[in-house]
DNA sequence: CATGAAAGCAAGTACCTACTTGCATGCAAG
DNA sequence: CTTGCATGCAAGTAGGTACTTGCTTTCATG
């Protein structure tokens, strides 16, 4: 019962202040929203910051698992899956994410909260960029420096980052379905960091691409 | 002397929401860092709504003027130019855009001023790559179609509002100086929407790029 | 010098905010 | 049954918030 009722506090208090901010998400509206009384939570949380850093905490541990395969087998395929789930998550999120941007001012410590989902993404993305290396499925006649590649993961990620954050307010900058987009910055991805062009179809929205299977060196 | 008073409030209400954001910019403190009675506040503007209001106004008015140019020559050149004016830009006002994306959800009616730069922006890189394509600086052995330049659009300046929104919060995201990051951007942009390979320099971070003088077709 | 507009100042209004206190209620375990 | 814990409820505290009012001061203009 006990936990029944932190839980529906905590859950109350990410709804106030996803849509409220954080001086807005006063402890009389999140009890409300719990249908609870305001008294109760000082009481299980001590203060409403205490309860407001838990809250946001859980959120950001909670990170969905979306994971690209330990060995590329179709590039194209698995990035825009990988990029689609990561927007869509982003999404869901979008408020909130926007209310935690703008209390980087005044509460820094919240930043390695949030910055710890795009973290791992990245690290993600860094690893199978790595594998696609190996893999023999990028171009080796003049090989990328490092530091190309790392520019074309921050671009690709900024890129989906941006169209999830941006899109609901700028429909004339977004003008194309979410997939379509998302795997046209796939395949400018791919060709950034010198992919063979034959794993990037250059415009066949759900052609079948072909699958490499054996490029080992 | 009046209107003196009043520029000097609208810079304070600039700082002190940029700071602690709508609900943050209490009337006090707005008086306080203007150095004016906070009576007068009310007497100018009728009330903090409509001051901030105005303010918000005259910032989304007063854009830089960062201009592509009409006929392309060094594309490269130019549009990292572009890109860095636009970043330097963006950092400046990184906290004020962070507070303006969390109040979308309580003042939508915000939305119009705050996406009016980034749209104007939009419009400039748009009539910039269709320059690109009938000065033919573009190649057009398969052409591309337009969904995909509209991609790769969208994806350079969501990448380079993704590294101004973020690179301070992101140390380990963005390891890379600003000038190379937003060059190799520029560089896997013109890629993407199939630029003459001659017009991109592959990795050379300072090279002398050739310029183009006359292919118009 | 006189007039009027704009500013400062002190005080007050009505409401909100986080948080506390004291007490009654329900409920589960000994 | 009773002990103890979690909760609800009503009230209160101390301070903040937007905004108003009445009055005085400043100061450029006629």
């Amino acid at each position: 019962m006990i936990d029944d009722h932190r839980h529906r506090i905590l859950q109350a208090a990410a709804r106030v202040y996803t849509q409220h901010g954080w001086r807005g998400a006063t402890t009389k509206r999140i009890a409300e929203e719990a249908g609870v009384n305001e008294v109760t939570l000082f009481r299980q949380f001590g203060s409403k910051e205490a309860l407001l850093e838990q809250m946001i905490r859980e959120l950001a541990a909670a990170k969905a698992d979306m994971r690209l395969p330990e060995a590329p087998h179709d590039p194209e395929h698995e990035l825009v899956a990988w990029a689609s789930a990561h927007h869509q998550d982003m999404c869901g999120k979008r408020p909130l994410i926007r209310q935690l941007m703008s209390d980087f001012e005044e509460r820094p410590e919240l930043v390695p909260c949030a910055v710890e989902g795009p973290h791992t993404a990245m690290y993600q993305l860094r690893r199978y960029t790595e594998q696609l290396r190996t893999a023999g499925f990028l171009a080796h006649h003049d090989e990328l420096p490092a530091a190309e590649i790392e520019a074309a993961i921050s671009m690709f990620m900024g890129a989906v980052f941006a169209d999830g954050m941006n899109r609901d307010v700028m429909p004339v900058m977004f003008t194309q379905p979410v997939d379509d987009t998302l795997r046209a910055y796939v395949r400018i991805f791919l060709r950034g960091v010198q992919a063979l062009p034959e794993l990037v179809s250059p415009d066949a929205p759900t052609s079948a691409t072909p699958t490499l299977t054996s490029t080992s060196e």
